[in-house]
DNA sequence: TGACAATATGCGTATATGCGCGCATATTAC
DNA sequence: GTAATATGCGCGCATATACGCATATTGTCA
């Protein structure tokens, strides 16, 4: 039944997603590189600038990355001054994360260039299209897909599984 | 026109794609993880064994990655011997990537456990569905997307711009 | 045949990604 | 009120990704 080596590559629907993620980045990150930015950077000081001061692991649920990934991308922008990282009023394990002056400047600038990116994006695919393609993705996103082999790490609030 | 950051990560075309990235690759790779390949070794092994063996740009233009990143990524591959590298024979500049022996014993092995994920993943989001998913998704690589700003790099082979 | 453009790769640098482990703090159970 | 458990982060490790520059060949055309 599975074999079939030939088709493989065809129909995996994790690498066509890949592949689809590769091409598009590169056209963002093209858009976007007159302002120094990186799409996924540009994407966590939007979501800062639209939800406010949040911990690492609030914004990367938000963002759908994993926690450490967030904790090293953020540095770079800390670095450049563009967040900043205060401790956690209400839980001192954790740390916020605040949209600086200049981090807003910067984001407001690279909007602009996400605008034209976003135009050309849909004038090449279809308005529509992206639309529909999208919402597709968002649903894949909220899907569960199993695999709770090992279970624990990043475990749904509730539904325990077993005894 | 632009502005309006509210809407900007409801909308973009690139983060839903890179999220949905992120989360189908965690629960592939999770499947694949007992076989210790990811879900890019595993793509790039099985094209090797689809169309036999290849220089870099060429396997790097089927798996759209950037050159570079699959010179590198090959190189864990080669170190455990699942593929070899070997002088091109007409080109003295080229390397050809060979599947090897232990190489495609590890494809078949793979093999069973994607298509245990690929069952998965079809089962949770609609095997319709996702065909037609992949193929909005190989739509999109194919587009252009425009862009042309610094031109040259990866660019198309005919069709030499301008004098 | 001798420049010269084009092509195939490598390398340095930098970000992106995520796992497992360990530590500190918080919350809950008894 | 302390022990068990859960949570928030950092770090080491390893792969993934890609840009710009450098180098080695190859092909072409005057």
């Amino acid at each position: 039944m599975p074999s079939d080596p030939a088709k493989t590559l065809q129909v995996c629907n994790c690498l066509a997603l890949r592949q689809a993620a590769r091409h598009v980045t590169q056209f963002y990150d093209q858009c976007l590189a007159p302002t120094g930015l990186r799409t996924t950077q540009f994407s966590i000081l939007a979501k800062l600038k639209r939800l406010g001061p949040m911990t690492i692991n609030a914004l990367a649920r938000e963002l759908v990355m994993d926690r450490t990934t967030l904790g090293r991308t953020m540095l770079p922008l800390e670095r450049d001054g563009l967040i900043s990282i205060e401790d956690g009023k209400a839980d001192r394990r954790s740390k916020e994360l605040h949209l600086t002056k200049e981090g807003a400047d910067r984001l407001r600038a690279a909007g602009r260039l996400w605008s034209e990116a976003q135009t050309q994006f849909e004038a090449a695919f279809g308005g529509e299209r992206a639309a529909k393609l999208r919402d597709e993705l968002r649903a894949l996103v909220s899907s569960d897909l199993g695999t709770w082999l090992d279970a624990d790490k990043n475990r749904r609030p509730s539904t325990r599984a077993a005894p």
